[in-house]
DNA sequence: CTGTTAGCGCCTTCAT
DNA sequence: ATGAAGGCGCTAACAG
């Protein structure tokens, strides 16, 4: 197994010093062209590859930036790590890539594993925002490591973050539903600890108020994010004295759940009822019954957070930069709820 | 800002020398149990953490594992990856993620810099064969870095692979087609530099000859995996003198491309017109028309890949260890292909 | 322009 | 059981 070709080993070679075959190799101006030449080719032809670990070592920077997401396997969060990934690889860094599963003690340790490796930033959809963690943001910026929140934002002073906004797209859905000629419109909302579902539930809640409908207390159902847990709150929608004529839920699954019910249950979408999803995973578009979602631009999400990473990185300014970025999403209005032609 | 401490630090608020904390931290045996103690409880009070890139330089193993992928934009990369992260987080590596977008030049790049980089493995799903990058893939093995590929593999020897057995998933789906009554059936195939697809379209000819069915070389379609293709492809095939009545294809998105032309054309499925897909995207079962399909297991097979990886590097074997793993495909039959009760 | 020296933080002989 | 010294591979500071 032949040992890796160091530039002590060239030095050797061309009888000069490492410091000298450095300086060759880095473009180092102090140095003459023709030293320069000769190291070039005599490292190509011993074929010499930098030891990127002990530059990483002597400079502090590894070159490496964590990314912290729930879980890989769902279209959005893969959709936002491809578009930090074209981002950053051109710039020379490699993305790390750790998964909480919504657990906070792994997203603690996940910081924590990032940090020791000494990696030169960490963009993160949080997974929770109880209090507990924050001791550990506390040390990522103290380490001054960049710390970029993407979609699930905790609020931090000093850190910067990407999100759509989440107000406008629960707004603008459920604006679209009252415009459809929906009268009584159902709300299916996720983990209020999170921002993004707090914020979505909000615009449905002004939307209703801007338009004169009376908030109905009774038709807002937390579910997870799933088909199944869709199905059942139509289940409880529809047993309802009054029940709803109009879906507009955080979630796409839930909204397949939701329409298979109500069409199991003989109403008609979107004749009778509409449904509105949010995420506009492949799947919306796919189905005969296309469904109507609200699009967040993941692959849009990341690269913006790849390039604040990037300013903040390469900013010379001693004071810290706070950058809150916040994407406009984008209706894409399909059969569900689509009543009236365009 | 507070520079890290290191060992050297609290060596000297210990008034002792590195080399003890270090053996100390490391559970050396050759401390004693009252200085260990010290040093525990001093390092923990001055906030230690291991500096995980010295540690790399002078053992020179970085701690990471470089995944390779075409994107991971895709339910199934981002599968298999998840099964990865999943395996190898609890082993203390971390996943780095480099994509190639099926360009091989980028697939060579980030060979290179993930060896420049030290990890400590690469697993890979090449983005294609040709043999010039063989010399890129030989420079891995020479370096005597843990090399596994996964779903598309190069043959090369020494090198373990973790695929599926699509020879016998094209082989099933196409002998399920035939027992539905199917007796013309065409079938989508993908770029045929890819063992994959090649696989399945054997396994697809062998089950036809199996039958005594005529195999028929107008009903072979390439096609790239996306919906606009599959369309395209049945608008071929409908044009034959002698159109099919069902098709295997190898790729979801291409399936449901041509279930949509089917239906536009007025062909009913399953009754006139059977379709079976190939890697059981999420949306397949979600559709009103579920579409069959031939599961890939990624997850498994992630796991599987870094199972291999870890066998590998933790080998105290002189010899190479070369494992070919074959995971065995299961078919999802839904409507797009019933015509019989299960 | 080039060589010398030193250090990034850690571990591991080799002495003691 | 502990200390001293050296090295992983590279760059930067300081001399010449």
């Amino acid at each position: 197994m032949n040992k890796k070709t160091t530039i002590y080993d060239i030095a050797k070679k061309l009888d000069t010093t490492a410091a000298t075959v450095s300086r060759a190799l880095n473009n180092n101006p102090k140095i003459s062209a023709s030293t320069r030449k000769l190291v070039l080719e005599t490292a190509a032809q011993m074929n010499y590859k930098q030891n990127k670990l002990a530059l990483a070592l002597q400079s502090g920077k590894s070159g490496n930036i964590g990314v912290i997401v729930p879980r890989i396997d769902s279209n959005f969060f893969a959709s936002v790590i491809r578009g930090i990934e074209d981002e950053l690889q051109p710039e020379g860094y490699h993305v790390i890539i750790c998964q909480t599963h919504e657990n906070e003690k792994r997203e603690i340790e996940n910081i924590n594993t990032l940090l020791n490796a000494q990696v030169d930033g960490i963009l993160m959809s949080a997974s929770n925002v109880s209090k507990e963690n924050n001791s550990i943001i506390k040390r990522v910026i103290e380490k001054n490591v960049p710390l970029i929140f993407f979609d699930r934002k905790k609020n931090i002073d000093g850190v910067s973050s990407v999100t759509i906004n989440d107000f406008e797209g629960g707004y603008l859905a459920t604006k679209h539903l009252i415009g459809e000629g929906c009268t009584k419109i159902a709300h299916l909302t996720g983990d209020q600890s999170l921002e993004i579902y707090e914020n979505r539930n909000n615009g449905y809640k002004k939307a209703l108020q801007d338009s004169g409908i009376e908030y109905n207390e009774d038709y807002i159902i937390q579910t997870k994010s799933s088909v199944e847990a869709g199905r059942q709150a139509v289940e409880k929608l529809l047993k309802l004295k009054n029940p709803p004529n109009a879906i507009f839920s955080s979630s796409d699954f839930a909204a397949l759940g939701a329409i298979q019910e109500l069409k199991e249950q003989g109403i008609r979408i979107p004749e009778d009822f509409c449904v509105f999803g949010f995420g506009n995973e492949p799947f919306t578009k796919f189905m005969e019954l296309s469904i109507s979602s609200v699009d967040q631009s993941p692959m849009e999400m990341g690269k913006m957070a790849a390039q604040v990473f990037l300013e903040q990185v390469n900013s010379t300014e001693k004071f810290k930069i706070e950058k809150k970025v916040v994407l406009n999403p984008e209706l894409h209005i399909r059969k569900s709820s689509l009543r009236h032609a365009l």
